[in-house]
DNA sequence: TTCCTTTATCACCATATAGTGATAAATAAC
DNA sequence: GTTATTTATCACTATATGGTGATAAAGGAA
């Protein structure tokens, strides 16, 4: 229907969502390491994931604590199918984007552990900020 | 760039606009026409295809006093080229996009001429409401 | 000229949306 | 049990956006 249409649109109506959708293009991540690579709070990062989530754009799966995204394996809809295939021409030259994957090298080599270690150290200078 | 694909998205996360795509993909058409088929303002078509013309999905030639509006040609763009390719896949079972297509016909049957003749109409009926 | 039509643009308002911080639920480690 | 980590969701604010009416520019007709 339309308003799938629309629906999906919409979700890749975001400079922040696009390249939350480029990075999946390379690889599955989890939400603290999407925090560390767009250099975003936890809740605006959740927020746009479950907008694409909604669009069946994405797909989510929980492994423990984690909630690993990846891109929408369903064939049914084509719209989305669609969409996902444009996402390997998105502009190789672009800098943001290069610098999210760069960032996308870096965060897959650490792994998940990771990213406690940057949220912690997040928490420590906001402390001494408030501190001092 | 990434601006200029989010700029793209961005004209067709919106239902009126998908419904001009839509109605471009079958034919070329005027304001005043759009006006008819989509039951709008004309300042708020003219703003909608401002924006597809401004991210380059649409292209526009003056004849005379009207302006006529088209799928944008441009080979260059490979998104909007790509983006502009999906349009016929859209649901042909919506019933707002059935009904466009349908009122397209009527439209390009009687041609700019009656687009006047509605707009007449449309500015008369207004007066007797303020009137009574 | 004057009048009419078509269109783009402006100001305005109501609603939608992006980003944030706080909170709570769920899981893991202690 | 307690504590820490990850995530989803809520309330909030600033900004963006869709729709409208008014206005003005431009072209055609009388």
């Amino acid at each position: 229907m339309l308003r799938d249409f629309v629906r999906s649109t919409k979700a890749m109506s975001d400079e922040t969502r696009v390249r939350i959708l480029n990075l999946l293009a390379h690889s599955e991540l989890c939400v603290c390491q999407f925090m560390v690579i767009l250099g975003m709070g936890q809740s605006t990062v959740s927020k746009h994931l479950g907008i694409l989530k909604n669009a069946g754009l994405i797909e989510m799966e929980k492994r423990g604590t984690w909630s690993f995204y990846r891109l929408s394996q369903d064939k049914t809809n084509t719209h989305n199918r669609d969409f996902i295939r444009l996402l390997p021409s998105l502009p190789k030259d672009d800098p943001i984007l290069q610098k999210d994957n760069r960032s996308l090298n870096e965060v897959s080599k650490k792994g998940v552990a990771f990213c406690s270690t940057v949220a912690l150290k997040k928490k420590q200078s906001e402390r001494s900020t408030h501190a001092g």
